[in-house]
DNA sequence: TGAATAACAGATATTGAAATCTGTCAGTCA
DNA sequence: TGACTGACAGATTTCAATATCTGTTATTCA
């Protein structure tokens, strides 16, 4: 009873998330086996199994950890202060910046997190359910602030999500590198703000 | 000189596109080769050879016959009758539906076509081009009708292309099957609409 | 003469036997 | 006692030999 040890360490989930993070990094995702993290670990690879169900069940949770992660800051912006249609454009750009900067800094790694992505559908839909939520809630606030004419805060969320697709799903990420990125990404934003606005300056 | 004869008939590239497009729906992209497109035509693969330089251009033929055939219907919209705003939301809708039945209709062709698209990255890039100079012509309309108010025709058009990419690009495919898509498609041309709309009315 | 071919080299794909992996479980040991 | 192990069956992957394909060219033949 008492204090179970290994080598150095409890065997904890967290711990196996974080070496699978490392064997990941190293190996890719087609290589990365179960026997490798548990190797990693100095483990055999049934001590893995006590703590996720299966192989998909690990990869699941290193795809939630990963994106809660990489769009924290998003969090912050949706429900930090400042004016609602800044706060949209911020959290917008914040969001494409994410994602342009994880795909420039390490397109391998990027790789490898979106094959995740890819076989983890549930958690990514989960997760863009959150980002949907946060759009809503900036909507709201702009409503109320009278900057933002909206008939349906939720259909407009997830249209707004729907449209900047292109600067933030994955599968557009070969096109970020478009010197005319930038200007696009105004163009779109441009008239998605026209679009909310509920003072049109005409 | 004079007729050369083959079993039937002259070998022409047309000839030669038209069996390729057999050869790709009978064996998928992976498997077809330029020999089972020789052998198609009951001629030695060297003659292939002679009409297009290497199976990459043959490749690009294809994709080009395929994407102008399929998207013929769009040049109608564009350059045909009817107020502008109509005209906008017409074409969106008729790009939506030409895609979105496509794929319904023959998902394996369909699958074929988008490998065969992401190898012929310059024939789509010219095709998309071509879409957004329609789109750029119906915004000219628009304004000259004093339906939409638009500082820049080709960046307005590229972002209304851009905000759309989530219902038109092949990448999105496996959500077109969404049974919220028409409420989704609904919200984003309501917001783009209204974005560009001359006489908004608050 | 010039459209078509057959033979060829190098690159790519297929195949099936061997190795490895996933997921399970009875047993170890602290 | 319960976290961990090691051996196992069936599924998947690797690897290297083998076959096929791409693109070229010297040759055929109508």
């Amino acid at each position: 009873m008492g204090t179970p040890m290994n080598d150095t360490l409890v065997l904890t989930p967290d711990r196996i998330l974080e070496t699978t993070e490392d064997v990941l990094r190293r190996f890719g995702l087609a290589k990365a086996t179960v026997v490798d993290v548990a190797r990693a670990l100095n483990v055999s690879h049934g001590s893995v199994y006590r703590h996720f169900p299966s192989k998909a069940s690990l990869r699941d949770a290193v795809a939630r950890r990963w994106l809660d992660r990489a769009n924290a800051p998003l969090q912050s912006i949706a429900e930090g202060p400042g004016p609602a249609r800044d706060k949209l454009e911020r959290w917008l750009r914040a969001q494409f910046a994410i994602k342009c900067s994880k795909v420039a800094d390490d397109p391998e790694m990027f790789a490898t997190y979106l094959a995740l992505a890819q076989e983890a559908r549930a958690v990514v839909n989960a997760h863009k359910d959150r980002l949907i939520d946060q759009l809503a809630h900036i909507l709201t606030e702009g409503v109320e602030q009278g900057a933002f004419q909206v008939d349906d805060i939720d259909a407009t969320a997830r249209a707004i999500f729907d449209a900047t697709s292109r600067f933030h799903h994955p599968a557009h990420a070969d096109e970020w590198r478009d010197p005319t990125l930038a200007a696009r990404t105004d163009a779109v934003l441009d008239l998605l703000l026209k679009g909310l606005d509920a003072r049109p300056a005409r």
